[in-house]
DNA sequence: AACTCTCGTTTCAATTATTGGAACCAAGTT
DNA sequence: AACTTGGTTCCAATAATTGAAACGAGAGTT
């Protein structure tokens, strides 16, 4: 029989998905765990985590019968995070506009049609970590993420659609395609996009994409707040700043020729 | 540098050694700069690159033909910091003491015998960021490193020693077993642990390790500074600092237990 | 235009690794 | 001692990987 779509080539994919699993657990995880997934076959699952151990993508406690996320791993995350994450290039800018306004500021980028969010600034706590960066959320009810898809080529906004939960977390949530790619039309008309309590009640943001030369979107910014203590009106009043900033980042991006985002599905 | 991490074992082996090849790179690589390393054969090669692409460990420029580390590595990274690190703990005493010190400070914990640097602050640029965090460096020859190795119990130490490559970095680099046990015997009774120069030359440091009830180490706190700007009895007046500030993390840690549950960050 | 050189992609049969059911072992329970 | 749970190993059928070589697409060059 066929092989479910999506990820599943190889041994390489299976033993990703693995690696993928114990970074779920958020904790060093037993053999018979994963298991009890049923992702793989015993003999299969084991064997997979005897060979990402072996390759230092993964820890193995034996005292504990315990696997963790490797040093190999991390040193490969940590350039990745260096080279293709758009935050280290973005930073200074992201600390002025944070300072400036003394609101918490997000900057995300778009994967496999979710958001993933590379930085954060707070303005309580100015300091920024990766713990609170490196977070996953949806795309199709958050500021930064309706920046980005607005402004994705037709052909990979329509990958991105279909990645797209449409759950409906607040009254106000958009939970249809149609009804998405019309606020999308909205959004790149105007060149801000706004999180009117689409993801949680109270929560609401201003966000802008970050285009390179293409006007292809990179990345995307945002300065979130909650109802009490601002208006969507308000918030309006940041777009300027967050245009600014943004052209600034995107500016700094061209020398380094990024890469595009999602580069996902080849033929199948 | 050379592949070190193995015996190519099976399919993902090479995969592995890919992706570290394309991270060494420390930029977008043509297909023909891998291929000229001669690692593997062409085909090979270009279909190993592929899997990766497709499975989000790397990203693909079809424009420039480029490959770049993948935004999916980005996430593992999150969960590798959020369940190898006690530094989301850890921030507030390390904010404190850094504004205090006004120093160089370093939360490093102990993987695998080596030295994973988990947090990072200067006085300079108060900003820590997994681009200097997620570090990792050797045992024998820091400070922080030194501290934990001290604290081990002795059969992990025994481990631990046998993971050291005792390589000379400087004149004052410790490089016998022998000799680290000794200088772990003056640490343990001390209390403290110094970086005479040992690893770079005019690099120096003071190191505490953070100890559980349990008395082992769960990480290592250090100030570090050069020998233009301090001695080392300069250094150890932030003994005393280092050490309540150790304690405070050792505090927070407990409730804590060992794992720490990650906080849910589920989307679908 | 024709030539050619480089770079990337695809083919295909021989080789090799992967697969996973089942047996096995080791500890802890009843 | 019998039974359960959790982890490791066997091994023949199966499916993937392999890599030399052919192929194609551009970019220069003559």
């Amino acid at each position: 029989m066929t092989k479910q779509a999506g990820h599943a080539d190889g041994t390489v994919g299976k033993a990703m998905d693995v690696l993928e699993a114990v970074a779920e657990f958020g904790r060093p995880v037993r053999f018979s765990e994963l298991l009890a997934q049923g992702r793989f076959p015993k003999a299969t699952l084991y064997r997979l985590l005897q060979t990402l151990t072996n390759q230092g993508m993964l820890q193995h406690d034996p005292d504990r019968n315990t696997y963790a996320m490797g040093i190999r791993l991390i040193r490969l995350a940590h350039a990745a995070w260096a080279q293709t994450s758009i935050a280290p290039i973005a930073r200074p800018a992201i600390d002025r506009l944070s300072a400036r306004l003394g609101q918490t500021v997000h900057l995300a980028q778009l994967d496999a049609g979710q958001v993933l969010y590379v930085d954060k600034r707070n303005a309580r706590t100015p300091i920024s970590m990766f713990s609170d960066a490196g977070k996953v959320g949806p795309a199709y009810c958050t500021g930064v993420g309706k920046a980005m898809l607005a402004h994705l080529p037709e052909a990979e906004l329509e990958r991105a659609l279909l990645a797209q939960s449409f759950q409906r977390h607040t009254p106000a949530t958009i939970t249809s395609p149609d009804a998405l790619r019309a606020e999308l039309a909205e959004i790149r008309r105007a060149g801000v996009a706004f999180d009117r309590e689409e993801h949680e009640p109270q929560i609401i943001c201003v966000a802008v994409p970050i285009l390179n030369t293409a006007g292809e979107p990179m990345g995307g910014l945002s300065v979130t707040s909650s109802t009490l203590r601002h208006s969507l009106a308000d918030l309006a009043g940041f777009a300027p700043e967050l245009q600014a900033t943004a052209q600034e980042i995107a500016a700094q991006l061209q020398p380094w020729a990024f890469p595009r985002p999602i580069p996902e599905t080849r033929s199948a």
